[in-house]
DNA sequence: AGGTGATCTTACGTGCACGTAAGCTAGACG
DNA sequence: CGTCTAGCTTACGTGCACGTAAGATCACCT
């Protein structure tokens, strides 16, 4: 079978592996039905649109959107419909949204000029005691980011 | 006594309204370490400093980073030192967080784009329906957003 | 037959960022 | 004088997004 064809599938390990997250995360995805993958038997085969769907919920998360709300813009593509007035709401809540995306653009902006004023401070103080920490990546001096629980929002 | 002068000082609430957060949050972030205000008595008196950092803290917030790492970034702006090995991790989680913002741009600009995309969708849809419904603002139809106990990440 | 590896379900545990009473103080007001 | 209003502390509760066993299934390998 061609594994670039648009009838691939995908197991859970590999579009874990391709996204960086865990098995118990797409489950949990599922749980909150933004994913339903197919069944082959017990085990869960994603196609293609699944794998896209995925992308989306990992893009939404990155940007601080809630799973909750990553699902009403997933279901607004499947849309088909849903009375008029709740694709209204959905419509006011996206321009509330993007407002929000935009605004924090500009955070983010901000955010990186303090970062990158923090580290010319913090290479100056280094180049006159250890200037050969100065090139270290993070690996080199700790183990692996540890990635815990958590995930906090942005609205 | 001048009200913008750099001595000026303010009250939890004022900040709490200033900058649309609860007194709560305020507190909990002193629990944290991440801000020290004076005390008249048992009362909080939050200077311009205060103020600042608090700008600083929930800028960050903002854009998905942890109390945690905000900690660390504001305790880098009383610097004076702390052993160079810890700097230079710093340094190199920093040229990581600053990596991973302007990725997150990146899923920003798609996101809204995804977004605005969702818009024009709905607003096909709507003109040839409820074309009345178009222009409302989201308090028009639903009461107000909850903002419940949440907030997720962003790394 | 036994073992390894990937998958599954069920279910309790965790970390973060607060929310939410409950009960105490101290100044301001009529 | 009582009673708001603002602030405080202590402490248990909450919502979200998973983490983490525990135990079972099935394919494949040796």
């Amino acid at each position: 079978m061609e594994l670039r064809s648009p009838a691939r599938t995908f197991t859970i390990r590999q579009l874990c592996q391709e996204f960086d997250c865990t098995a118990r995360a797409l489950r949990f995805y599922e749980d909150k039905g933004l994913i339903s993958p197919e069944r082959d038997g017990m085990n869960r085969v994603y196609s293609y649109k699944d794998r896209a769907r995925l992308q989306l919920i990992l893009r939404g998360k990155r940007v601080g959107l809630a799973l909750s709300e990553i699902g009403e813009i997933l279901d607004l593509y499947e849309l088909g419909d849903g009375g008029a007035t709740q694709n209204a709401i959905s419509l006011a809540k996206f321009r509330d949204r993007i407002q929000a995306l935009e605004s924090q653009r500009l955070d983010i902006d901000l955010a990186v000029g303090v970062l990158k004023e923090a580290c010319s401070r913090l290479e100056d103080h280094l180049r006159s005691t250890r200037p050969e920490l100065l090139e270290q990546p993070v690996e080199a001096i700790r183990p692996r980011r540890p990635r815990p629980g958590e995930m906090r929002r942005a609205g």
